[in-house]
DNA sequence: TGATATTAAATAGCACGCTATATAAACTGC
DNA sequence: GCAGTTTATATAGCGTGCTATTTAATATCA
């Protein structure tokens, strides 16, 4: 180990160091997040991709799961289990689609719309729980959209 | 939904989605990393959480349950059956500590110290991924580490 | 029109990360 | 010295996200 450090392979010391660490970055914060998430939305009984689900149907309600899916970047091995969880909790309905039935169209309940009242109160939660500014959150939320987008182009 | 976005509740909406798109960006990131650290590990035969702990040996050898999963900010749940399956691999040893039996220390195998060599790469290869510049990922990766600070605090 | 290719969702199997709990060892205080 | 408390790890159970594969429906092409 010492003896690497001093080998001509040094140079890739700092890349490996900053590399390592920028990629835990990510995760230990993401892990970090989760854990915020699963307080605040204990209340609803959700997870937090649960809580993708509803907002993205609250958005507009009665999508197929690969519009789900594409609006997440989840697929259905995720999505079917998850979504029907979400049925079994009475939140959402899911019916194939008579115009095309490969597909399965998934709405929302009355709960599941209702639900999007007390569900008011979570973003603010989170916000409180990052510390941050909205406008630093903002540039965040820009820089990690344009990484993502570089590591979804390179696979 | 309508009736929603004229109420007066309106200035909670703008939060409600720069919150949701800022945990959804880090959420969507940390998934398509997870996919490019999938692909570039694949030929050492080792995930992300593994990558992590050799990493953390490889720095130190011979450290116990917990002290790994202090550097990496996860449990011996997750952590112990995760070291089992490298235990298998060949990867690392794990044995009672002596002076306290209640301690679990993890050793390097022979292979396992030999995969750094191979691994020297990795770091390269996820840079090239990011499409970033170094100084780029070295802002990034402070602002994380402030927001993941910030969220700890807050649970 | 029928055969072939493609698509949408579901299923199988695995690894991981979490909360909750159990077990054994170490520590503390009387 | 002993009872009670704390600690380190392991286990149980659940939800998630992935790759690989299957099934049924739809699209395409000759």
């Amino acid at each position: 180990m010492n003896s690497q450090t001093s080998s001509p392979d040094m140079p890739q010391q700092p890349s490996q160091r900053l590399d390592a660490q920028l990629c835990f970055a990510l995760y230990s914060t993401s892990l970090a997040m989760g854990k915020v998430y699963r307080k605040v939305l204990a209340p609803l009984g959700l997870t937090y991709p649960q809580y993708l689900v509803m907002m993205v149907l609250w958005e507009q309600d009665e999508r197929s799961v690969s519009e789900i899916g594409e609006r997440l970047w989840l697929d259905s091995a995720t999505l079917t289990p998850l979504l029907k969880r979400m049925e079994a909790a009475g939140l959402v309905q899911r019916t194939r689609s008579a115009a095309d039935e490969r597909q399965v169209m998934v709405t929302l309940s009355p709960a599941g719309r209702e639900m999007q009242r007390s569900a008011a109160e979570i973003p603010t939660g989170i916000l409180c729980a990052t510390g941050c500014t909205p406008e630093g959150l903002k540039a965040l939320k820009a820089e990690l959209e344009v990484l993502r987008r570089n590591l979804q182009q390179a696979v």
